[in-house]
DNA sequence: AACACACCTGCCCTTTAGTACAGTTTTTGG
DNA sequence: CCAAAAACTGTACTAAAGGGCAGGTGTGTT
C-alpha cells in the first residue's frame, strides 16, 4: 500500500499522521503540485479552513481524480454529507490515532467509503427517526448515479460543467486541450440524452427540467 | 483470510460467491452447526427469505458473535439500517461482484462496517432532505427568493434558463426577440453575479457551486 | 416637465459551445 | 498477445451565447 499525501493548513504533520504514514507526503496548503506524487489517496485536512476555503480545497483534490479523504477537526454530519456528496470517499477526524487512520486508508483503497462510527451511528439514527416515509422518495443523487454508464472521464468533465466550469476552465483543470474535453461533453450529451450544456448541468444535479421548454406557453402570466 | 461461510436459501453457492472464495464452506438454510467452523465472518444471504425469517437468521448468525455481513437481492435503506442496528457488519448486493465480495471481507475484517458505497450515498441523500424539511424553516427556493432584486420579465427569462430553455426557446416562449432575452439574460448575470447561463441555471435552482471554477488554477498540473 | 426605470429592439461584433471528419495513443480485459 | 474501449487531438466549420452602441416606447414619480 502507497503511503497517501496530506495537504493541510498546519506546518508540519501532526505527530497521529506521521505515525500511521511515516513515509508520507505532506504539504502546507495549496496550491500543491500533484504531479510530483502518483499515490491515488489524498488526505486533506479542514482544519483551519474557512468554508469557502474548504470548498475548494476539496475541489481541487476531487479534480486530480484521486480519491480524496477529508480531515475536520471538528466532524459533523453536516459537513459529511457535504463532502461525500462532493466526492469524497472518507470523513474522519483530524486526530484520529494512527492505527484508525490505517484502517481508513484499508477501507477507502478498497473501494469502502469511511465515515466514523460514531458519525455512522448518528446517520443511522437520524435517519432512523427522519421518518420512514424519506425512504421511499428518494432519488439516487450525484454523477456517481451514472457509474457503469459513464467512463472516469466523463465523469471527471460532468462534475465541473455540473459545477458552472467553462470549457476552457475544464481543460485547464484537467490539463487536457479543450477539444478533448468537448470530446467528453458531447459524449455525456448523447449518453445522458440532453441537448446542451446546461440540460446537463441540470441532469448531473438532480434538478427536474422539462425537456420542452419551447412548449411553455406563457410563465410570465403565472407571476 | 480465511474464507467466510455463506449460509443461504439456495440449494448452491452462487457463482460469484465461489468465485470470491472458492474454498468458503456453504450452507443450505438453517439449522447450521456452527461448530463446524471457526471462520470469524459469515455471509448470510436473504433471497427468498420472509420478513420474520430474515430475523431469525440474522439473530441465529449474530448469537455466534461472529462477524456477520447480510446480502440482500434487493439492498434497500430499511433493511439496511436494521441489518446495521442489528448488530451486522456489512449490508450489500446478493449478487456482488466477486472483486467487490473480496473488498468487502477486507473491509469488515479490519474492523469496518460496510455497506455500498451507492446505499451509503443514498443513506446521506435521504438524511439530507430529512434533515432539511425538520430542522429550521425551509430556505426560500428558487427564482421567487429574488422578488424585488429581479424585474417581472427577468423571473420569467431566469426561469425558463433555469430550466434549461435556449435563448431562441425562450424568444419564442415570450414574444420576444433574442436580442430582447439576451438583454435580459446579460441584466440578470450582472444582478446574481454569475457568469454565464449554467451559473445561473444553478443559482436559479438553489445549487451549491463553487463560482471559482476559475480558481482552480491547474490542480492535474504543476501550474 | 423632467427623470428614473423597465422593457423592447436593431446592427454588428467577439467569444463559447458544439459537431463533423479523421486520426493516434493508452488502457483494459480476456 | 489481441481486440475493444477509452482517451486524446487536429482542422474546420456552424450554431449559440453574450455584449457594446444606439436607439425606441411606456409608466410612474418628484
Amino acid at each position: 500500500m502507497k503511503a497517501p499525501v496530506f495537504i493541510s493548513s498546519a506546518p508540519n504533520m501532526l505527530p497521529n499522521w506521521k505515525q500511521a504514514f511515516p513515509r508520507s507526503t505532506f504539504y502546507s496548503g495549496l496550491p500543491v503540485k500533484f504531479d510530483d506524487f502518483d499515490d491515488s489517496l489524498i488526505f486533506v485536512d479542514f482544519m483551519n479552513l474557512k468554508a469557502e476555503q474548504k470548498r475548494a480545497w476539496l475541489e481541487q483534490c476531487l479534480a486530480t481524480e484521486r480519491k480524496v479523504f477529508v480531515l475536520s477537526p471538528t466532524p459533523n454530519l453536516h459537513e459529511a454529507i457535504d463532502v461525500i456528496k462532493a466526492g469524497a470517499v472518507g470523513y474522519g477526524h483530524t486526530l484520529s490515532t494512527a492505527k484508525l487512520m490505517q484502517e481508513m486508508v484499508l477501507v477507502v483503497s478498497h473501494g469502502g467509503l469511511w465515515i466514523g462510527s460514531k458519525l455512522l451511528k448518528r446517520v443511522m439514527a437520524a435517519l432512523n427517526q427522519a421518518g420512514q416515509k424519506t425512504q421511499q422518495q428518494q432519488r439516487r443523487s450525484g454523477i456517481e448515479r451514472f457509474d457503469g454508464i459513464l467512463s472516469r472521464r466523463e465523469i471527471a468533465v460532468g462534475r465541473l460543467v455540473a459545477n458552472g466550469a467553462t470549457n476552457a476552465e475544464i481543460s485547464t483543470a484537467l490539463d487536457i486541450k479543450e477539444r478533448t474535453v468537448k470530446a467528453h461533453i458531447t459524449s455525456l450529451f448523447d449518453k445522458l440524452e440532453v441537448r446542451n450544456r446546461v440540460e446537463l448541468c441540470l441532469m448531473l444535479n438532480n434538478v427536474q427540467f422539462s425537456r420542452s421548454s419551447a412548449g411553455i406557453k406563457n410563465p410570465a402570466s403565472t407571476l
